[in-house]
DNA sequence: GCGAGGGT
DNA sequence: ACCCTCGC
């Protein structure tokens, strides 16, 4: 008989996800064969806590749905050494655990639940937000693997006293395991206090008016209908728009117009491809526009409305704390990070979100965050001098580049600095940059070496990066923080070379992400000891929205500003721009 | 799973 | 470069 557990795993890591589905689903026997205490009523717990030496930490594991505003727990696991394992029923009403600290793996939706019943959460641990300082590349963070990765084996299908007991395994190895790699500062001072900061954003929500949005739906879709008859026309028979297949054949078959590029499945149609057709033919430009519109309206005007908690009125968002591989957090659920705002339309969408009525939003944004930190970090005399100067750096650029006076410099000699600056930090090829500047690769290469020849420290940095990446197998962020890319030593050059770029990304984008958090746990700091209504809603990489009362606003903006500021010490100011608004598109 | 497109 | 969601 095949050991179907260890093959689901090896699978699992060559996403072999079209077989795993194959193998027989695995028996639930374990859990039945466990006879655990249940600690049912609080003498019992009391009991129970009374063999853990007083100020001993308790392992918990929470069984339930950990979905904001409010998470369903129904039990908790517990684990110490001198208690053995139980299971804790809940009720409605918080445990009283003596104020011990406790131990646990994904505790969001815990601390979370501890909120939403009133309670103050205990001090804890969080062995997965650990684990995710080890290794943040993992695409999950389950106990079962991350004890399998850290431990040699982990609990399998177990209950969750037994889930506790391998959480405390867990925490056994970590405190070493992170101070060993210098994680252990960025653990205590920024990912851990950042939990129950994420926990209590994830409470509070932002309001939208669903009306405005419903109303904005129909615009769109009276638009939808018209947009779709035009290119029935223009294409001479109806087909189905949102399909890529579909669209390409009437393009390049019957419409006969020249491919552009390919994917790995046929023609491309994305909007570079459209746009390029469109200067031959005027369904492409249709196309582009239905696409635009039925995006809006999918993904914002129809589904936002719909994600209303009933009880609260307001959006709950899940801040995922453990996704992205370079420190940044994540949002989901719905994904608040990418509310338009490039376009009018979009915008509309923005206008949606509203604070609580009465009050005003206050949007505090990093001004280039990610460009003073390559140049704090190489050194780059030009870019120190321009960003200590309060210089439009892309201006600076530009004037650098094209060997003029900065006052000479014309918009769209900015905007090709722009755009490469971006590509600096992005790491990314004179091909990639060429797409971006409808340049050739030739020139775009010109143009890169020109760049990196008045930018001598930036080169050398990204070179030594790299680098050191290679040799090391890990590339670090200001705080430490890791990202291991093994694929540097690769010699596939394709493959190498897309390890370069996040090599060359990572630590950057990673030391943006650090700063943020450090200037969201200080906020929620300061918020609380001021004495402060307003609260922090949410976190969009660079930028932290908040709400408050109108005669709060003065003194939230001063405190933002200064906190915000003063995060990280750099060789450069690191700037903040705040505006306030009764909508988010104004704020 | 893929292509596409929204954000940083 | 990094994400998430949508429709097919």
């Amino acid at each position: 008989e095949p050991d179907w557990e260890r093959l689901r795993a090896l699978w699992k890591e060559l996403e072999f996800h079209t077989l795993i589905r194959q193998i027989p689903a695995s028996a639930p026997a374990a859990v039945a064969a466990e006879a655990l205490p249940t600690l049912e009523g609080p003498e019992a717990l009391e009991r129970w806590l009374g063999a853990v030496p007083a100020d001993a930490p308790v392992a918990v594991d929470w069984v339930g749905e950990g979905a904001p505003p409010e998470p369903t727990l129904s039990a908790l696991g517990l684990f110490h050494p001198a208690a053995g394992a139980a299971i804790l029923p809940l009720g409605s009403v918080p445990p009283e655990l003596g104020g011990r600290r406790l131990i646990g793996h994904d505790v969001k939706p815990m601390i979370e639940w501890w909120l939403a019943r009133g309670g103050s959460p205990p001090a804890f641990e969080d062995t997965a937000v650990g684990a995710y300082l080890l290794n943040p590349a993992r695409t999950n963070y389950k106990l079962d693997e991350v004890s399998a990765e850290l431990l040699g084996e982990g609990p399998g299908l177990a209950a969750p006293g037994t889930r506790a007991r391998w959480v405390w395994k867990l925490w056994e190895m970590l405190p070493r395991a992170l101070k060993e790699v210098g994680l252990d500062t960025l653990y205590e001072e920024v990912e851990r206090p950042l939990v129950p900061v994420l926990a209590a954003m994830e409470r509070h929500g932002i309001r939208v008016d669903p009306g405005g949005l419903e109303a904005f739906s129909k615009e769109l879709d009276g638009t939808l209908v018209g947009l779709t008859r035009q290119i029935y026309t223009l294409a001479g028979g109806e087909f189905n728009i949102g399909s890529p297949k579909q669209l390409a054949e009437v393009l390049f078959e019957k419409l006969k117009l020249p491919p552009v590029k390919k994917t790995k499945t046929g023609y491309s149609t994305d909007a570079d491809v459209l746009e390029q057709l469109a200067l031959g033919h005027e369904l492409p430009a249709k196309i582009i526009e239905h696409r635009t519109l039925a995006k809006l309206k999918s993904t914002y005007a129809d589904a936002l409305p719909e994600l209303i908690h009933p009880s609260t009125r307001r959006i709950h968002t899940s801040f995922n704390q453990l996704v992205a591989a370079t420190g940044r957090l994540s949002s989901s659920a719905p994904n608040l990070q990418n509310i338009p705002i490039r376009t009018e339309l979009g915008r509309r969408i923005r206008a949606a979100f509203l604070p609580e009525p009465g009050w005003r939003f206050l949007a505090a944004d990093y001004s280039q965050i990610e460009l003073r930190i390559l140049a704090h970090v190489s050194g780059e005399e030009s870019l120190l001098a321009a960003f200590r100067a309060g210089e439009d750096i892309h201006q600076r650029t530009a004037a650098e580049v094209f060997g003029v006076n900065v006052t000479a410099v014309v918009a769209e000699q900015r905007a090709i600095a722009k755009t490469t600056n971006f590509a600096v930090i992005y790491g990314v090829t004179a091909f990639g940059l060429s797409n971006q500047l409808s340049f050739t690769p030739k020139q775009a290469q010109e143009f890169l070496d020109r760049f990196f020849g008045r930018h001598a420290k930036v080169k050398a940095y990204l070179e030594r990066t790299v680098a050191e990446g290679r040799q090391r197998g890990f590339v670090q962020t200001l705080l430490g923080r890791r990202r291991y890319i093994p694929e540097l030593q690769s010699g596939n050059p394709n493959l190498r070379g897309f390890a370069e770029r996040m090599a060359t990304n990572a630590p950057i984008q990673g030391t943006a992400a650090d700063l943020v958090k450090i200037a969201m746990v200080r906020m929620a700091k300061a918020l609380a000891e001021g004495g402060f209504k307003a609260r922090m809603l949410l976190q969009v990489h660079d930028e932290l929205l908040f709400e408050a009362p109108e005669d709060e606003l003065a003194r939230l903006e001063a405190l933002t500003r200064e906190v915000m500021e003063s995060a990280m010490a750099l060789d450069v100011p690191l700037k903040v721009d705040i505006k306030t608004g009764a909508d988010w598109e104004q704020a």
